[in-house]
DNA sequence: GTCTATACTGCGATAGAC
DNA sequence: GTCTATCGCAGTATAGAC
């Protein structure tokens, strides 16, 4: 059962006695580990393992288990919204706000394939204990301001913004986090090729626009 | 870190030497099991805990994990597949064949809310294995096809059915997967009452059908 | 059909040498 | 800072009594 996820050796070379270079190995490895099984399913030999260092070096530099799993996510959290905050959206449209948003998302997902992952798997298996340290919050909130500003300034339907944004979160991360039972479907077979992802990318954000855009006929709410 | 899923005793009473009681409470317990760490990070003990018998039990009717856990997948995708047999469609306009199977999958989330997780997990941490035992090319397909009548019968915009498919999946489950981590935002707190899934339910619909309906003025593809 | 007992391996964590 | 060795418990699976 044990697939190639566990036992490879991470491709990025260790240099020995460099601690930041191997803190960050480690968080990698870890990263990939907890994005596949979750806090409770992940193991710590495979981290080692694909680190190239052994376990005892997992415990030396962050403690216990739940304790690297935390690192991660505050890792992730700082990556994110550094990333979030790149982004200045006050003086655009609403939709084009939303655009921006959305493209971001699938860039993301495309990029740090583990981030997504490992939240999902916070809220499934962790029951959202350390969701707080994510730092989601953040884009959430964000996100349904956008929506809001577009209803009241009326080129958005009337709509609810938290729901609609997660409407938007599940139309951006189920591609990715299902793909491989998509990909066993003979018309999404090849699914996580770049030319795949970037069709999705359009159709996503298409099917999103259409779902919040007033339709031209439709009255203010 | 064991909340209260382990260990916690099923409450089904247990009548001893009825056979096939017995395997339908060990099915129920790993279906939860399973819905909650995938088949890597379940354990059996919780399960034999939960459902009143021993370890013991679990090998002699279903013999190891995984053959359980596949035990697990075919009963969920025979109950699935009755249950969108009983949908005809046939005679239904696109858009409100599209509504009844949207009702359906909130209802089936819903009523069956380890379904849709277990087969989230089969894609995270199982790498799609055993997505085959689930039958979802049926209703997949079915979907499709609807949305495809929709487009040639002009009354849905141009769209991909099967990426479409894929949003509309994305929507209806992403709600429910999460739901552990947008319970801790202040405006989700409830996101779990009857009357919040409600709410979602309505929402979430009207989503998908602005995202998928073409517009008045829309030309024909 | 169900239980107790146990074999055996996996795993998280630590001690101590280098 | 990194390794080897090991402790001790958790986990899957089986043997055998009832």
């Amino acid at each position: 059962m044990k697939s190639s996820a566990r036992g490879r050796r991470s491709s990025a070379t260790r240099t020995a006695r460099n601690p930041e270079a191997t803190k960050t190995q480690i968080l990698d490895a870890a990263e990939e580990e907890f994005a596949r099984y979750g806090l409770a399913g992940a193991r710590t030999e495979p981290i080692a393992a694909n680190t190239g260092v052994t376990k005892a070096m997992i415990h030396y530099y962050f403690g216990t288990k739940e304790e690297l799993y935390q690192a991660v996510l505050k890792r992730q959290a700082a990556l994110f919204l550094s990333a979030v905050e790149q982004v200045d959206v006050s003086d655009l449209s609403p939709e084009a706000a939303l655009r921006k948003f959305l493209r971001l998302a699938v860039d993301y997902e495309n990029t740090q394939p583990y981030h997504g992952k490992v939240l999902l798997h916070e809220a499934m298996t962790n029951e959202g204990k350390y969701f707080k340290l994510t730092g989601w919050e953040v884009p959430i909130g964000l996100g349904a301001a956008v929506l809001q500003r577009g209803v009241d300034e009326g080129c958005f339907r009337p709509l609810d913004p938290w729901l609609t944004m997660v409407h938007i979160m599940g139309v951006m991360s189920f591609y990715f986090n299902a793909a491989n039972n998509l990909k066993q479907l003979e018309p999404l077979s090849d699914c996580q090729s770049p030319e795949a992802i970037e069709a999705f990318a359009e159709s996503a954000i298409a099917f999103v626009l259409a779902g919040v855009l007033k339709q031209p006929g439709e009255s203010a709410s």
